[in-house]
RNA sequence: UGGGCCGUCGACUAAUGGUAGGUCAAGUGCCUUUGGAGCACUUUGUCUAGGUUCGAAUCCUAGCGGCCCAGCCA
């Protein structure tokens, strides 16, 4: 391959290992491809492939910033032909468990990624050890009998350097047994570490004797009770990046400051020299992408869990109705820099609505039905109408939707006194039901409240289908549903989790918790949706025209389905309505 | 205030010393059996000040602003 074809990339993939690889388009140059481009250029690993991981601790539900990691990570190997592996960041037994790690690996398939190797950061638990105590035998490595306390003392400030350790020059010897003691288990946690003999007077924090081992009796995830000392992340991840000759090591900005740390080990281990490459993390308005607080959100039940439809979680999405490719293409479409900044949250909707606009069946629903009576109607009769199934896709055919006298449109599509601009149903006016027929309000029925509760109208047999012979327009198309064929739903509309764009801006003394908008899920107990929906599977999608798209909750009955909302379409009329 | 990183339309991102472009958002119009979709058009930007250069978003200097780092978390 050569880097004249390198430097621009086709715009779609020969490998098949991903289906994400075969809706590839070309995409904008950024700082992590153009080092790829490079290195195969100067053959910087000689003729190895590029390789990627991508490393997750297996301590919470991926979300839609893991995306953008994956599709970097898998994406940007698929597209030089190299390789990447899915890598558990297993160091950490207190916060790692097995639902995570099922619920990872469903996650990044589901995003439509097939990793090469399935590797864990404590399968190397064993050469990590080995590692250590050739460090120890280098004296550059030494076990510490400072507490946490006093380390964090012994650290200085970001102003001042920090402070040797009393035991920072024990002998090798010294440090090889009391080492081994540590990971035969004959100390309790907390009461030893070992540590990298670095430079306690460095101006990077990372460099001033960082612990590269803990005493933790834990039982872990994978290895059980056999280890009781595990490596710290600093310890632990190039390393595994190196075992696995990964070239490109992608992570966030935050692990900067831990690049000349990461090199110190490769250096003075002598190993696979892996770059690391860093990136600036996803943040979008109205959402919160913390793991900590998501969790949180879990266990406090402010949610109903980590694939509440409202939670940025890859599961999460996906139950609201997101599709992987609206997700994979917005990832591609936000690029990747070294710039702190927000995404606006229209962008990711924008994303779905195109991918949906072009997959989802239309289909007819009213969520706040209000009933109209078609007075001029036989009694009784029953007409099947022909519905276009998708317009933007023919092959998508037609279907019957049933029509009779009595119907229910929406609410919102009846105002008695319409205000400026407002074309839809009201006294004297004409307006076109979907696929059916021209209809004139002619008179309301109102409750002892004073409320709309009937509508009657007339129709013009003429109009059929939904045109009229005399080719005169009417101002707007309604959706409708007959009555008496309806199929009751719940419908839950989804908004916004937060009420404000950054989640975090609170009150003093408050907490993010704060700006959880009370209205985020409005549930509608009785929908009246047209009967073709009553087979519709768990997690297919719908656009409810005119209202946007809808998919099938799991929660769903036999009988009583259940649909969430995924978005809104656009909609004019609010905003012309919101102007005033 | 030590160190690291970053400043381009309202938001995100290109331009790799040579025309400041794309997407989203916003607005206008066209079209429409979804006030959807689509199409067309429009508005708005190189943090500041110096310097180098025929030419600077890009290189240099100095400011200003933002983010990250003092876990035995990752």
């Amino acid at each position: 391959m050569s880097a004249a074809n390198l430097s621009s990339p086709p715009s779609g993939s020969s490998s098949t290992k991903s289906a994400a690889s075969a809706a590839a388009e070309p995409r904008p140059s950024n700082f992590i491809r153009d080092a790829m481009i490079e290195d195969l250029k100067t053959k910087k690993y000689g003729d190895a492939v590029i390789q990627t991981r991508f490393p997750p601790e297996p301590n919470g539900y991926l979300h839609i910033g893991h995306a953008k990691a994956i599709c970097l990570d898998f994406g940007l190997a698929d597209e030089f032909g190299g390789k990447t592996n899915l890598r558990f960041d297993d160091t950490n037994p207190e916060k790692e468990e097995q639902e995570y790690v099922d619920s990872i690996m469903k996650d990044v398939h589901w995003l439509g990624f097939e990793w090469d190797d399935l590797c864990y950061a404590s399968d190397y638990f064993g050469q990590l050890y080995e590692w250590a105590v050739k460090l120890i035998k280098d004296g550059k490595a030494y076990v510490d009998d400072l507490s946490a306390e006093e380390i964090r003392q012994h650290r200085g400030t970001l102003t001042e350097p920090g402070k040797q350790s009393p035991y920072r020059s024990r002998t090798p010897e010294e440090n090889l047994d009391l080492f081994e003691r540590m990971r035969k288990g004959e100390f309790p946690d907390g009461t030893r570490v070992l540590r990298a003999k670095i430079d306690m007077a460095s101006p990077n924090l990372n460099m001033r004797d960082p612990v590269m081992y803990r005493i933790l009796h834990a039982d872990h995830h994978r290895t059980g009770s056999k280890w009781c000392i595990y490596p710290m992340y600093d310890y632990a991840h190039g390393q595994s990046d190196s075992i696995e000759r990964v070239t490109h090591s992608m992570c966030t900005l935050e692990f900067e400051d831990h690049r000349p740390l990461y090199n110190w080990f490769v250096q003075n281990l002598g190993i696979f020299p892996s770059q690391q490459y860093e990136f600036d993390r996803l943040s979008l308005t109205y959402t919160l992408l913390s793991k900590r607080r998501l969790l949180k959100l879990v266990q406090e039940n402010l949610v109903r869990g980590w694939d509440d439809p409202r939670m940025p979680t890859l599961s999460g999405i996906r139950r609201r109705g997101y599709t992987a490719e609206a997700v994979r293409n917005f990832c591609a479409a936000i690029g990747v820099s070294k710039t702190n900044g927000t995404l606006e949250l229209a962008m990711l909707e924008h994303f779905v609505r195109e991918d949906l606009n072009k997959r989802a069946p239309r289909v007819m629903a009213v969520l706040r039905p209000l009933k109209v009576v078609i007075d001029n109607y036989p009694d009784g009769q029953v007409e099947e109408l022909d519905a276009v199934n998708n317009p933007e896709d023919e092959t998508a055919g037609t279907r019957k939707v049933p029509f009779s006298k009595v119907l229910y449109i929406e609410q919102d599509d009846f105002r008695e006194e319409p205000p400026k601009k407002y074309y839809r149903l009201s006294p004297g006016v004409e307006v076109r039901l979907r696929y059916a027929y021209f209809i004139t309000a002619k008179s309301v029925v109102k409750n002892e409240q004073g409320e709309i509760v009937e509508v009657h109208c007339t129709y013009d047999p003429a109009t059929r289908g939904g045109n009229a012979p005399d080719a005169r327009k009417v101002k707007s198309t309604i959706h409708w549903v007959s009555a008496e064929h309806a199929l009751d739903a719940e419908v839950r509309l989804y908004d916004k989790l937060f009420a404000k764009p950054d989640p975090n801006d609170v009150e003093e003394g408050q907490e993010f918790t704060a700006n959880l908008d009370p209205n985020s899920l409005e549930t509608i107990a009785h929908a009246k949706l047209e009967p073709s929906l009553a087979d519709a599977p768990v997690e297919s999608r719908y656009q409810f025209e005119r209202l946007g798209y809808f998919c099938v909750d799991p929660d769903s009955k036999p009988g009583k389905p259940v649909f969430n909302r995924t978005v809104a379409l656009k909609d004019a009329w609010a905003k012309i309505e919101k102007r005033g």
